[in-house]
DNA sequence: AATAAAAATTGACCGCGGTCGACTTTTTTC
DNA sequence: GAAAAAAGTCGACCGCGGTCAATTTTTATT
């Protein structure tokens, strides 16, 4: 039988995050040795590194896949239709909730998907390519629409809401807005960014 | 002499800043183990923790005092008449050119500048407050030429563009934008702040 | 079924960051 | 200036993340 290997390795592996679920949750990140782990998973102190480089890639992988169902939940959802500044504000919000449901998951997830090390670039790269084929179809439909204008590259809107993102993220963390003004912060940054920061030609006669 | 311990103190954590200067930049910080710091400084390893309570602490007190420098430096030849744009660009893009000198560093500061531990929080106020006070004036000025809203936050403002920043400097980590290419990357995405990504009534002629 | 080759598992081991109680130096008290 | 108190220094020690040579399990070959 030549399954028998692969099965048991995915086997193994599920039993791995099983248990990093369990111990995580419980105890915290930092607070969880990899010998427990191993313990609660059944196996020994090394096979787990052959299933994940380091003790924090545990940790990301089941933040992948937390995403990975958001993702697969968004883009099954996508109305196109609704207005971006609302579509946006809902996309990253559901994310956002993943965070706070584990401040020190998000925390960590947050670093390295901001700043990645060297050696997880291609990883990283992966993840965003996700994020862009579920992106930019609302965006270029967004601009077809009048919503968004036509002369901007889609890469740069995205990114400029990734960063209004990252700043309300980081907001968050550094206590500066509470868990309950997120949403509205981030509209109202959002709103700021649709409707430009300088006055309007069209709003002088307000100035 | 009630002087004598002071300024030995003074004197020891400048002998590990020093050592701290030249051995990461000589080897690198994961590379440098805090027994090598202390022989270097010339003291146990016990006496470091009296002084930084974690490693990276030395090396966030490394970053802080150049960025102090830094906006010292800003703050000095701070001309507020200058279009907001071009010198919003320059303020950041000087924060930015730290980081490019170092990537290693950059990326350990940046990710606990944006996502700080629960720990460092106080510490990262204060470093927000120089931040603001910085930025705040020159918001409120251009504010007054007209060159923004002035319906808006300020905090918002600045929010929005630190968001940018943070947006491009992760964009530089994950090399998708070369060093080269940060400012002009960094200034459209500015001015597509400015503007507004949704076509403005003056602008409709051409949707 | 026997044997060889390949792959997976393991836990003793390493080096590191960080702690702590024993020790030394400085300051205060009288 | 002697003794007590306070502050500072130190390195053996701890637990952890991560490695690796030895061993066991699975697969391929005949």
């Amino acid at each position: 039988m030549a399954g028998i290997r692969e099965a048991k390795k995915q086997q193994t592996r599920q039993a791995i995050m099983q248990a990093a679920i369990k111990l995580f949750s419980e105890k915290g990140f930092e607070s969880t040795s990899i010998e427990e782990l191993a313990k609660e998973a059944g196996i020994g102190k090394g096979t787990i590194y052959s299933y994940f480089q380091t003790k924090t890639d545990i940790l990301y992988a089941f933040c992948e896949d937390e995403l990975a169902n958001l993702h697969q939940e968004l883009t099954d959802n996508a109305d196109c239709e609704i207005p971006i500044l609302k579509r946006m504000v809902e996309i990253y919000m559901s994310e956002f909730h993943l965070i706070t449901e584990n401040r020190e998951f998000g925390r960590l997830f947050m670093q390295q998907t901001a700043f990645p090390r060297e050696a997880d670039l291609n990883q990283h790269l992966e993840n965003e390519n996700i994020y862009f084929s579920l992106l930019f179809p609302l965006l270029a439909k967004a601009q077809e629409r009048g919503e968004l204008r036509k002369d901007l590259d889609l890469l740069h809107i995205t990114g400029h809401f990734y960063g209004l993102y990252l700043l309300m993220v980081s907001a968050w963390f550094t206590g500066r807005i509470p868990t309950e003004e997120a949403e509205i912060t981030l509209e109202t940054l959002f709103r700021q960014a649709l409707e430009g920061l300088q006055p309007s030609s069209s709003m002088e006669r307000f100035v």
